[in-house]
DNA sequence: GAGTTTGAAACT
DNA sequence: CAGTTTCAAACTC
């Protein structure tokens, strides 16, 4: 395993999306976890993932090397921590059921699996343990290959208290293994009985073959893991995997499993209930159904996960993977850990300032504990459940952030937003190598979920930095953002990227849908400046500088979160927005367009009666902070979050979803063309201007519009032409269909003549009653125009009416003929 | 940049 | 729910 010495903090923060199809707003309130500021930075994080399970897959042949029966991966490995991931799919035999296996096994085990390729069941030939000889560490490595041999291998790094048992590990290691259904599609967490298919090669003696039914089902012991079942929507079934005596160093291992109305999801809970710190001393470590089913060991179909909870009021929100049933078979998403300098990854932004590096005698293959947080680097990732399994994303330690957690107002927490009926946010924030933060991928969220911001503060140099991600609705604006409509450049402020930001930036978005930016141009971003990513799969994220916050917070001693449920946009309209505060730039009124890696600084507002605190404000109508506007009187900020909220809450009484983005996709259909899902009310723009929502939003009208004389029609012919093309070819359509129109009543009023004339007798002069003369005016009158349209001389348009005259003269004697003959 | 137009939001 | 007013953005000059 190489080691990357020096490697300065990298922060990936990626999103993962919740399925309001699959978990509901009661599911995700139920889940919820409040995090404060003291999460990171204190035995909170004992309660949260103690087991790292790292999963790799690669060639059998290069995963790793057998020496002294111990263990070596020859390949760079990084760690992952990960929050566990939410989703309500797959059903748990078991309801309601927490389970709590208590061991006291003090051993160290490294253990080797082999299972078949699918690795839905562990053959119970098939799999070996064993102990690793130097067993001081505490943590495992199963290698889960095909037992054919041919294929890749999996690794499966479990960390685990030295107290760890074996049949903690075989349990754990069969679980996650067996975790996965036939059809690649359910998930059983039930406790397996690998003891019984569980051959053992243990030289130790420590290794016992347990059946997991035999273990002792206590109450959970985790207090902080509490996850509230709503009325048999989402059973979570828990297994825990504890030491019977806490004490620094014991881990305790949930596996959760829910299941909800229409599909069981099935979770695993990592968690630590050591009052040991989250240090490199004991790198822990979660992997959720998330993890295992994007690394390939469960099926990417509806996978839930469920992070601990790790206080009382803290809540972690399980991120739901949106993700359906894929018939490619997962890869195991490989990044590669700073070997050398990488550290135990956190889950979550971790106080950085907290960890110490303490060069234990753990022996993570995985987890290099040498170097210190500062210069450790750290990748905070939220996957987006979207994403492709198997992307890599490129070196560095991973955390996964629930979408859904809850984020406490405060410097490195991660922020939680309760957006009903939006979708979550998402972000990436990479710390470059030189210890900046980069904001990396704004992922698109899914309605009914929550909103997450992520606090991420990192080592720059001596000073370090906070930055905090708040979510942004999505919606019009951010569509119009992004399209060319690139007429602001003169006098805008510029976002400053570097070229080799922009590069990776671009990297990013054909892996991973992301649009990075590093630190440094986040730092030059003016604050309230909104980065819209170019990617309409991303949602929309506000990072404020967590010093902004702060300072506000002190302003008025009353900022204590940044949960505006509600207030911020759900992000279906697809776009990205950053905003990105750091208070640097005082740069004001003014916005650039579209960088070329798609991001963009958010327009500034002018209100000057609303306050910015109504709909008119486009700030926040797409639930960000005003700052860095024109606008006067603004109570659209932290400094006046009561009122702020309480406008929110006005606007969310008189419409349920104002909030929403208006701009949606059709469903109908399958397909991803957007509509307003409200519609314009356009009277006199024809809805060929920005007047028009829909215009704006560069998306036809449909049904759901009550414009008048509309214009923007979807039309593939007229959408080429210019908007004087398009009137120009409009007025002739609407020429033709008035003359032809006309003709055709003319038709008809010619064929169905009046009644008998008194003489009894029906002569074609009877047919040309008032109504008939009227319709024949009106196709002259519409061959008139039609010829002054098309610019013809008087002559030309003279014949032209004289040959519309005869045409209409023709009918209606044919009429009379007609008439006659019945 | 001032004034006008426009349609969404807010209000009645 | 329809009509009116308010509002801020879009647009024009």
């Amino acid at each position: 395993m190489s080691t990357n010495k020096g490697q300065n903090a990298r922060a990936l923060v990626e999103p993962i999306a919740l399925d309001s199809r699959t978990l509901g707003d009661n599911d995700l309130s139920a889940l919820s976890l409040s995090h404060n500021s003291e999460q990171y930075t204190s035995n909170d994080f004992d309660a949260f993932a103690n087991i790292q399970a790292e999963l790799e897959c690669m060639n059998a042949d290069e995963v790793m090397t057998a020496a002294d029966d111990r263990i070596i991966i020859e390949r760079n490995v990084e760690t992952e921590t990960i929050v566990p991931d939410v989703e309500m799919t797959e059903i748990s035999e078991q309801v309601q059921a927490e389970h709590v296996y208590s061991t006291a096994n003090q051993s160290n085990q490294n253990v080797v699996f082999q299972t078949k390729p699918t690795l839905q069941r562990v053959p119970a030939s098939a799999v070996q343990v064993k102990p690793s000889i130097q067993a001081t560490q505490s943590q495992s490595i199963m290698i889960v290959s095909p037992a054919s041999g041919q294929g890749t291998s999996q690794i499966l790094k479990i960390s685990h208290p030295p107290t760890a048992s074996a049949e903690q590990l075989q349990s754990l290691a069969q679980t996650l293994i067996t975790g996965k259904s036939a059809d690649g599609s359910v998930v059983q967490l039930r406790s397996t009985q690998p003891a019984k298919s569980i051959a053992t090669t243990s030289a130790s003696g420590n290794i016992t073959i347990s059946n997991m039914q035999n273990l002792k089902i206590t109450q959970p012991t985790l207090k902080r893991a509490t996850q509230n079942v709503q009325q048999g929507r989402n059973v979570y079934t828990k297994m825990i995997l504890t030491g019977n005596q806490p004490q620094p160093g014991t881990h305790q291992v949930l596996i959760t499993s829910s299941q909800s109305e229409n599909q069981s999801s099935s979770g695993i809970k990592f968690l630590n209930n050591s009052s040991s710190s989250y240090g490199i001393t004991s790198p822990t470590k979660t992997i959720t159904l998330a993890q295992a089913q994007q690394m390939g060991i469960l099926s990417t179909n509806k996978v839930q996960h469920i992070l601990p909870s790790s206080s009382q009021k803290q809540g972690m929100i399980l991120n739901k993977l949106l993700q359906t049933s894929t018939s490619q078979q997962s890869k195991v998403t490989i990044v590669p850990t700073n070997t050398a300098k990488s550290m135990p990854t956190k889950i979550l932004p971790a106080p950085i300032t907290n960890i110490q590096a303490k060069s234990s005698n753990q022996q993570s293959t995985f987890i290099s504990s040498k170097s210190s947080v500062q210069q450790s680097p750290q990748k905070v990732i939220i996957r987006q459940s979207s994403l492709k399994p198997g992307t890599v994303l490129g070196s560095g330690q991973v955390i996964r952030i629930p979408a859904n957690q809850n984020i406490v107002t405060g410097s490195n927490q991660v922020h939680q937003i309760q957006m009903p009926g939006r979708h979550v946010q998402y972000v990436r924030l990479v710390s470059t190598s030189t210890g900046t933060t980069n904001v990396v991928t704004v992922s698109k969220s899914k309605p009914a979920t929550t909103l997450q911001t992520v606090g991420i503060s990192q080592k720059v140099g001596s000073q370090q930095q906070i930055v905090k991600v708040v979510p942004l609705n999505t919606g019009n604006q951010s569509l119009r953002t992004v399209a060319p409509k690139a007429t602001l450049t003169s006098g805008s402020q510029k976002l400053l990227i570097p070229a080799a930001a922009a590069a990776a930036a671009a990297v990013g978005n054909q892996s991973k849908s992301a649009v990075a930016i590093p630190a440094s141009a986040l730092s030059q971003l003016a604050s309230g400046q909104a980065v819209l990513s170019a990617n309409p799969s991303v949602g929309n994220i506000v990072v404020l500088p967590a010093q902004y916050i702060q300072q506000q917070s002190t302003d008025d001693g009353k900022l204590k979160s940044q949960t505006t449920s509600g207030l911020l946009g759900s992000s279906q309209s697809s776009t990205t927005t950053l905003c990105v505060i750091d208070g640097k730039n005082s740069q004001r009124g003014t916005y650039s367009t579209v960088e070329p890696n798609g991001i963009r600084p958010r327009k500034p507002c002018n209100c000057t009666k609303s306050q910015c605190l109504k709909l008119y404000c486009d700030c926040f109508a797409n639930g960000e902070f005003c700052h860095m506007c024109n606008c006067n009187n603004c109570s659209n900020n932290l400094g006046n979050e009561e009122e702020r909220q309480r406008a929110i809450k006005s606007c969310l009484e008189r419409n349920p979803n104002a909030f929403r983005p208006k701009i949606g996709k059709g469903r109908e259909t399958g397909d991803d063309i957007r509509r307003h899902n409200k519609g314009c009310n356009c009277k006199r723009s024809g809805c060929l201007k920005n007047y028009c929502e829909c215009y704006e939003a560069k998306i036809p009208c449909s049904a759901n519009c009550k414009c008048i004389g509309c214009r923007n029609i979807e039309d593939p012919i007229l959408e080429k032409k210019s908007l004087k093309d398009l009137t120009e070819t409009t007025e002739v359509r609407t020429t033709q269909l008035s003359l032809n129109k006309a003709q055709l009543q003319l038709s008809e009023m010619a064929f169905r003549p009046p009644a008998v004339s008194n003489t009894g007798t029906r002569q074609p002069f009877n047919f040309l009653t008032d109504k008939v003369v009227d319709i024949t005016c009106q196709c002259l009158m519409a061959q008139a125009d039609e010829a002054e349209r098309n610019m013809l001389d008087d002559e030309t348009s003279q014949r032209l009416i004289i040959e519309e005259f005869g045409r209409c003269l023709k009918e209606i004697i044919e009429s009379a003929h007609k008439a006659e003959a019945t």
